[in-house]
DNA sequence: ATAAATTTTTAGCCTTGCCTAAAAATTTAT
DNA sequence: ATAAATTTTTAGGCAAGGCTAAAAATTTAT
């Protein structure tokens, strides 16, 4: 007789392991306490205690002073999480009359409710959807995602534009530049002007026009 | 402007609160701590703890050493809770495939999620059910229960039976003597000849034959 | 009516997950 | 390179909701 023992998430642990994969997926290397603290809405200290917890049951890497990142394991706990959260969203959306605007309290409820069975039926049920109502992508069973089509900036031409979603180059430096200049993940940016001598870009962003060079633009991904 | 302030509820309040509204239907007067700690496999001194918050809160009435009685106010919040848990098991039944006996533990999951449009809207996606899979009725909006046609063992004649779902006096005397003689809610009763002149009933219960007075009859609960 | 048994409450402690304030480490600026 | 500023961690506390052990009240039995 074989026993699986599956190791158990608190709601508290599980949208620790969300918020960080969220920070992970858009900004490539460890994630700080203070990051997780203002996703999270708390305080930085809080954070080091339950990174030191999540650390322990070995969802996460965690070194003093040097941020977090996800295990395998923990990316794929935070998959599950967000599959059932975006399947919810479907469901909400599809079956029970709820506008999009509507759904994200509800399903970060749902989202905790712990039953293999009830989000597989729940997933054949909808048919299996392949995006949640705000076009985001819903990873299978295993985990995995579909890829998402997220650009360079720099391969868009003039008159084209997309909206920030991530970065390449995480360094400090270079998110330091991006705050000063306030380019921020979530903002429409259009392209202006693209100088073809040096790769150089002007574009719209925040309603006032700005000029970047390749390196930078080379370094902000985008979606249509 | 109104505001309208609702009073909010605890994981563990409203599991209090379900719990006695249950053992409250069965037994008529008020509920000690130990029937409350045994249904919620705890200890007596946290129900005491709980208890003491929930008075706070005018949900019940709370006397030392005498039980406690759900107020108007806490016999709602419990009829809402009821209502949830059992839309949910229509749901899991007859849209995702559950079998009768898989339903509980995940509908005592979603039976705690807060929003009221979300559960409005699955009553009318399920078509406005009256009873949940194991044929309990589903409260309204407003907590009121559908009647159950309960009716009095007294009631019943020869070769009749029922299944015993409650006492109407639940003094210490008659429930002791409901305990020796092994008669508890659940079992199936069977008359097999009633004394007109004294209203007595021989019945069947748990395979054995046993006789019992009108006095008996006239205080326990059957249901067809 | 009193003693014995049972039930309920109190008191004190534990864990989870959060907080504030202070200390330590790291990063930035001069 | 050092000082200043910032970030992170530690230390100590708090509320919720449990637990155990002991005290108090109630009920049952003699």
């Amino acid at each position: 007789m074989s026993r699986y023992f599956k190791i158990m998430f608190s709601l508290s642990e599980e949208n620790y392991l969300k918020s960080i994969f969220h920070l992970q997926t858009i900004s490539g290397k460890g994630i700080s306490t203070s990051a997780i603290a203002k996703k999270l809405d708390t305080k930085p200290s809080s954070v080091t205690d339950m990174i030191k917890k999540l650390a322990d049951k070995q969802v996460l890497v965690y070194k003093k002073y040097q941020g977090v990142t996800l295990t395998n394991l923990g990316m794929k706990v935070a998959a599950s999480i967000i599959r059932k959260h975006r399947l919810w969203e479907v469901f909400l959306v599809e079956k029970l009359n709820f506008s999009w605007d509507e759904v994200h309290d509800v399903a970060e409820q749902l989202e905790h409710i712990k039953s293999p069975k009830l989000i597989n039926e729940l997933d054949e049920f909808l048919g299996f959807p392949k995006k949640d109502p705000h076009g985001d992508p819903i990873p299978d069973k295993e985990g995995n995602f579909q890829k998402i089509e997220k650009r360079l900036l720099s391969t868009l031409e003039e008159n084209q534009y997309g909206i920030c979603v991530g970065v390449n180059d995480s360094s400090s430096e270079f998110l330091k530049y991006l705050d000063k200049h306030q380019i921020s993940l979530g903002q429409q940016i259009k392209v202006i002007s693209k100088e073809s001598f040096d790769g150089s870009l002007t574009i719209l962003i925040n309603k006032k026009e700005m000029t970047i060079s390749h390196k930078i633009s080379n370094n902000i991904y985008i979606q249509s």
